[in-house]
DNA sequence: TTAAAAACTGCAAAATACTGCAATATTGTT
DNA sequence: AACAATATTGCAGTATTTTGCAGTTTTTAA
């Protein structure tokens, strides 16, 4: 492991090993790098800063990153956006001419509501506001907002009164995203009156498609949504041959 | 699952992975994250502050929420006219601490929430999804969306579904708008559909603040809303002196 | 209203970073 | 090879950052 051959390293060396261990885990300490290379820790952090001056690595407190560590997001634009659409290309399939929908919130629901061609003709009944100002550009759909109150987290109608006026509908087909999803545990999610919202949607649809990122798959939160049994579709941008699909196939048909 | 190769873990990366779990979940426990990270909950805390402070969290009471999901809608932003804001600033002289309000559609109607002091505990009943999500900005607001058919141009909930929600409702103002407004014949609209929701809201409600620009005054449309004996309050951006206010001064309340 | 949970404050311990400096190593030149 | 110039390294002392803890205040929920 250590290239310590001859007793001294070269400080080239030194740059060489460090940008490899960089390169294989992401990050370094400083620590480690101390004991790896038998020098001090003074000329790891000189190092360190060599590197970071000409911009291979990215030095924090303790070690450094590899510089293209850099947070999972983009301002002012949603995560996973392509991920997200991809989802919503495939949910189209289910979209049929005259079909009956009802939809929970989120930005994957956001997308499909986006690329609704304009040419269909459906009713949707969505408890998400935003979900139904976005449905509402298109001309030939009925929207109709389920009221409740508005969650100020979710951005949702939630509670009595809208579990009451969902128990009055019957769809052919619900879109609901998933917080947590398991093979064991099912559809999980971490808030409990969320939960009653989605258990009631549940009961008022003949069919259920879970959407889903592929990343959450086998994440589990604390509240249980329903089982993977009780879905009829399971949505995600994952290609469905994937490994970490192949256990899921066997128990819901997978989009 | 949880990305801890060595022993310790730099700042950097847990700011990434908490980052990654409210992408992936909206939100985040404070206690969760704790537990997940294997550090104190005072340090996630502060990593939680840190992020709030280059603004890429939401800071809440026990965690944390995801910052894009909160303001999209913020996208299609209405640029209010000065005369707008103006009703706007003197409508909130109408709201006190623990009233129930009721609300309509429109920009005007938006300029007030977006207006409304965030130390101000009031319920709101709205029938506006766009209303709804600027009022849930506000941490206070009770916000009832009062569902129904959402209108493709108007952007408000209708139909029997939203006429009959409203009659069981009773509270202490109702802001609206007004199409045409003259001193004979009252509060007017054109369209069958709006009127029957105004006049649903009026009922449902104690007092009545209708809000109008002073250019529509002594204007008709061809459906009658109510007399301005009904009204309780006139907003306009006009100065209760101007000589166009004058014959309304005398039948109701300028504002 | 009270009780629990969460947040803030100040503090101290540990880890890490920086500064100046002297010892050592490397390089370049003759 | 000898020597000077330069660069590198480790060290000691000090400063800064990070973290957890205890006590107090604030917020939330019952």
């Amino acid at each position: 492991m250590i290239d310590n051959t001859n007793g001294s390293m070269l400080k080239k060396e030194r740059h060489a090993f460090i940008i490899r261990q960089i390169n294989l885990h992401n990050k370094v300490l400083s620590s480690d790098l101390s004991a790896q290379l038998q020098v001090s820790e003074d000329t790891i952090r000189r190092d360190l800063n060599n590197l970071a001056e000409s911009g291979e690595v990215q030095k924090v407190h303790g070690g450094a990153l590899s510089k293209s560590f850099h947070f999972p997001y983009q301002l002012n634009k949603v995560y996973a956006q392509d991920s997200k659409k991809e989802i919503a290309r495939k949910a189209l399939g289910l979209l049929k001419e005259g079909i009956v929908v009802l939809t929970g919130g989120g930005t994957t629901m956001i997308e499909i509501a986006r690329i609704i061609p304009d040419d269909l003709e459906a009713t949707f009944f969505t408890i998400s506001p935003l979900v139904a100002l976005e449905l509402a550009e298109r001309k030939l759909l009925t929207v109709i907002l389920i009221g409740g109150q508005l969650s100020k987290n979710a951005h949702i109608n939630m509670g009595a009164k809208t579990v009451s006026d969902l128990a009055e509908i019957k769809v052919d087909l619900c879109f609901l995203g998933a917080n947590g999803i398991d093979l064991n545990e099912g559809i999980t999610d971490s808030d409990w009156e969320v939960v009653q919202i989605k258990k009631a949607m549940i009961r008022s649809s003949r069919r259920l498609a879970i959407m889903s990122l592929g990343e959450k798959l086998d994440s589990v939160q604390k509240m249980k949504v329903c089982d993977l049994s009780a879905l009829d579709y399971l949505i995600t941008d994952r290609d469905e041959d994937h490994h970490s699909i192949l256990d899921y196939k066997r128990v819901v048909k997978i989009i």
